[in-house]
DNA sequence: AACTTTGCTGACCGAGCGGTCGATTTTGTT
DNA sequence: AACAAAATCGACCGCTCGGTCAGCAAAGTT
């Protein structure tokens, strides 16, 4: 047996592979080439392909990387003995930081999933969904009266919309930080929950207002 | 003058646009091929070329038309003389039925923007802003003093976070419709506006809590 | 020193892309 | 009937894509 592996050959795989996750994630996964992708890591192509089987596994690393961050930070949320509520405060300040720290993965998991073959996506989507469904237990241990009216899931997705709506707006380099939300986030969530428990599905009271349909634009 | 343009042919040009925005929707604008446009519409490729200048002109159709479709009920909600809150609450409403109503479309425009040349993508959310502070103003309307901790334009993008979100998670034949939703957003939001009022800025009240680093996933 | 694998590259391949051409048929006008 | 533009199509073009190949220098093992 002649040779190893070079030591460096692990930390070139992983820069390859967030040079990848920016480039997909600013130009989307089909509109980016691999010679682009070679370009940026300062290597040709076949070298590329020495660290890389192909383009796909590139996405499909990256997205299912990201997901296995977050089912951690879900586990480790749960590791600690901690209020219900405090611990949903701790589950949306950990994402928020992860997100933060992980903007180029976070995209192309939300934008570039479609593009995974179906069990691939399959495998993604579903720890994606763990990590959903651990949100709405914590939410219904924090407000238990949610999980009668079976609105803790539908709820827990706006929390999430809200979160996973920031890369869209936040500025990196802006007043706030991912850090500096979390509390606002936590605080809306939180504080709005007992508005929206009373209500009643159907009890659509703006739906009475006149609303006419538009022509053309 | 021998001919003039037939009849069918407005129609055949939005029945293009329509489907055009459901493939690159489902598919991604760079992942959908002109071949495949065509062969949804049931014509052939120069016959596509026939009713559209190039692939570019439908991506650019696709998105401008919906924001203008917002920006006019924008418009429809401030011609009406309404509560502040009130009017908040119908532009919710009329969103969700909005893009309940263009699914495809709004997916386009809040995946695709990237695709379009600098000058178009300007004008595009340049449209998107003025539509995003038109909410930020009637949310101020309604909550004064959210103006002056600077807070409502970060809490309209979270608003808008949850309603952006919705086409990732709600199936169009399944219990929960837009329609039903809307009441759900508005009382989480206002409910929620209450405690998030005091807050202070860089006021971490989780960061305190032990939040160690992940090594590798 | 002999050997074999690593790391790397310029050149190349088949395929599919966006878009066009030339020709044909259809259709409203005169 | 004569005409010109509209509407449609099969075939094709130049280009870029993802990916491969043959070959070369460097390096660890024996």
């Amino acid at each position: 047996m002649p040779r190893g592996r070079a030591a460096g050959y692990e930390t070139q795989r992983e820069q390859i592979l967030a040079r990848a996750a920016e480039l997909f994630a600013h130009q989307g996964y089909t509109a980016t080439s691999m010679n682009q992708v070679a370009l940026a890591c300062g290597v040709s192509k076949p070298s590329l392909y020495h660290y890389v089987r192909d383009k796909y596994q590139l996405l499909f690393e990256i997205a299912d990387g990201h997901v296995a961050r977050l089912k951690a930070l879900v586990a480790e949320a749960h590791a600690q003995p901690l209020a219900p509520e405090t611990r949903v405060r701790l589950l949306i300040g950990s994402f928020l930081e992860a997100y933060a720290d992980a903007q180029a993965a976070h995209r192309v998991l939300t934008e570039d999933v479609k593009f995974l073959e179906p069990a691939d996506r399959r495998r993604v989507l579903d720890g994606q969904r763990e990590v959903v469904a651990a949100f709405a237990e914590a939410i219904a241990a924090a407000r238990p009266a949610l999980r009668e009216s079976a609105l803790h899931k539908p709820l827990t997705m706006l929390l999430f919309g809200m979160m996973n709506w920031m890369f869209t707006w936040l500025q990196p380099g802006g007043r706030l930080a991912h850090a500096d939300m979390a509390p606002i986030v936590a605080d809306l969530f939180f504080g709005g929950l007992g508005a929206v428990q009373p209500h009643d599905r159907h009890d659509l009271n703006t739906a009475s207002l006149p609303r006419p349909r538009m022509r053309r634009a």
